[in-house]
DNA sequence: GTGAAAGCGCTAACAT
DNA sequence: ATGTTAGCGCTTTCAC
């Protein structure tokens, strides 16, 4: 049988207490007789009564809801699950909830994943921005909810931003591969049009600059690309009498599509190889492979952090911050060509 | 300057609709003059309204809010970020939004969790329950609030369950080393107050059984170990003369540390290897790992269906659904004793 | 200290 | 086809 829920009305009834004393009580206000309290807490507890977080919020003042939104890429990928990990240990000491969804880098579904969080009336969104346009979150702002982006700027509209050192850690490893006497290193990376792409192409320009090697775009490959893509390419590239001696991945699948490739043409101990993003059992592979890594955890924190600040009122002007990278050399950076 | 919201009321006067016109149009109901709807969304346009669906949810019917509940061991790991997905995914077609947290196997965040949930009056909750007693929840359900538990069933309290066939996938697992002339197979696993631990247990005895192996206690292992204590128990196995020939690990990160002390002593070639749970690079070690899968993408999809049904007033008795698991055979457990 | 009344933004029920 | 009124469960305001 479907009864209906309890209401604060239904607790006051019980316990004698008016209304107003009942909210009293349940949000913890001073100034309720400690006797009338216990009266008012035991038929809580007796009706079973569950305060209604929604209900209070539409007439609170700032009519904050105490849930924001966190919009990844795709909430299962490894980056993605540990920034919402992150998030989720920063807001829930304060007792707000977190509502998450993936986007998948489309626009459309950006769109109707912020209209679903704002029509629930989220205080804030965390980001982490596809191609789209987010100059229309300005009307939004003027209202109160707040922004922070993460991993990448948005387009169009100032706001706090965490990003990595993309640039910088890709330069330095880089820089030690050349140390290492590879002067053909090969790059494989996402479309330019993905800033974190660009950030890390960047830093393999600067690193062959400052190692005065001439930039070769026929061992460079940007573009989203599938594992056979990347095979075949891979076996063209290796083939070549002036072959690489070492490749630089700019991301996670990537990273693990050469892997596979460099198996396969059983180049796997020929060729130095340095990944860009964590990969769960790099230090088992044989070789180890080396990789520039993000701390995650600290993004996440840091951008939630800033989130609540401007939810508390701060007015500064809009943070860029930027959280370092870290390089960690396994045997397959030490590959010598 | 923080201005307030535009309401329904607002997007009347400046359509020249009325109030409840306005509601039938955002809400697609009929009976709207095509001239006047389009007079409602002109204006919606101008003022930028956002429909407040929480304040909906307030007087609506069945006070639906469209926002489930997920509550997860803990998000980031590979299993709770897959099986989130899979709900966002047969949500987010039905205009559902999901609320996910972090349990952490620990009650009192359990707690603090659903309260949190239930305080934002999401319509169900999806749950891989830790230890605790669930029976409270009942009060819940005769509200309305919908259960689905995934993983492993509830304590005291009926409710549809989706499972894996835990006990199956690890016998024919094990029986597999056992044709391969495998008589001395060690078992690593969790404690046995875990619901798949003992199930899992189960299936590793019901093979012996079957194989007329007797059970050896002194090469099975339960209870939560870190690393260092894995490698240890290993290398007191490994060092006696009747040491196992073979190694069941059934968990994650049990697999992990047990593959690295494999390695650090050179034995990952002479004892075979068979793990439970996905292993990300599992293909790409040396030797490949094989593995007992669970179809997390399936698990989660009939859970969240599973829940939508009841919600949709559903009254059949409670289902327990098995979803076969996968032994994908690779080298690791090709090697004889 | 305590309580009554008004109203947050919306939908249901009932006009017209 | 459209509008009016009440009221969802709560907090605010203001009175006692």
């Amino acid at each position: 049988m479907v009864r209906s829920r309890p209401t604060m009305l239904d607790v006051a009834k019980e316990s004698g207490a008016s209304l107003k004393t009942v909210s009293r009580v349940i949000n913890g206000e001073p100034g309720v007789k400690p006797e009338l309290a216990i009266k008012v807490r035991n038929a809580v507890k007796k009706l079973d009564y569950r305060h209604n977080f929604t209900a209070g919020s539409l007439r609170r003042s700032g009519g904050r809801t105490q849930t924001i939104g966190l919009l990844l890429e795709d909430i299962s990928n490894p980056f993605s699950a540990a920034l919402h990990r992150a998030v989720e240990d920063s807001a829930r000491p304060r007792g707000v909830e977190v509502l998450a969804g993936s986007m998948d880098e489309d626009a459309a579904r950006e769109e109707s994943l912020i209209n679903g969080f704002i029509g629930r009336r989220v205080d804030g969104l965390i980001v982490v921005p596809s191609l789209s346009d987010h100059a229309y979150l300005a009307n939004e702002r003027k209202i109160g909810t707040q922004f922070v982006f993460v991993d990448r700027p948005a387009k169009n509209f100032k706001a706090d931003t965490v990003t990595a050192t993309n640039r910088e850690g890709v330069r330095d490893a880089i820089a030690s591969l050349i140390v290492n006497g590879h002067k053909r290193i090969a790059y494989f990376g996402d479309v330019a049009t993905i800033y974190t792409a660009q950030e890390r192409f960047a830093g393999y320009k600067e690193a062959l600059k400052n190692g005065k090697i001439a930039l070769d775009k026929s061992i460079t490959h940007l573009g989203f690309s599938s594992d056979i893509e990347i095979e075949s390419l891979l076996v063209d590239l290796l083939s070549r009498p002036d072959r690489p001696t070492a490749i630089f991945t700019a991301q996670n699948v990537i990273t693990l599509a050469v892997i596979r490739s460099l198996r396969a043409k059983n180049l796997h101990h020929k060729i130095a190889l340095i990944g860009f993003d964590e990969l769960p059992l790099a230090e088992l592979l044989d070789p180890a492979v080396s990789l520039v890594t993000q701390d995650v955890q600290a993004m996440g924190k840091i951008a939630t952090d800033l989130l609540f600040e401007r939810l508390d009122g701060r007015k500064s002007p809009y943070e860029e911050r930027v959280i370092p990278t870290t390089f960690t050399a396994r045997a397959s950076s030490q590959i010598r060509p």
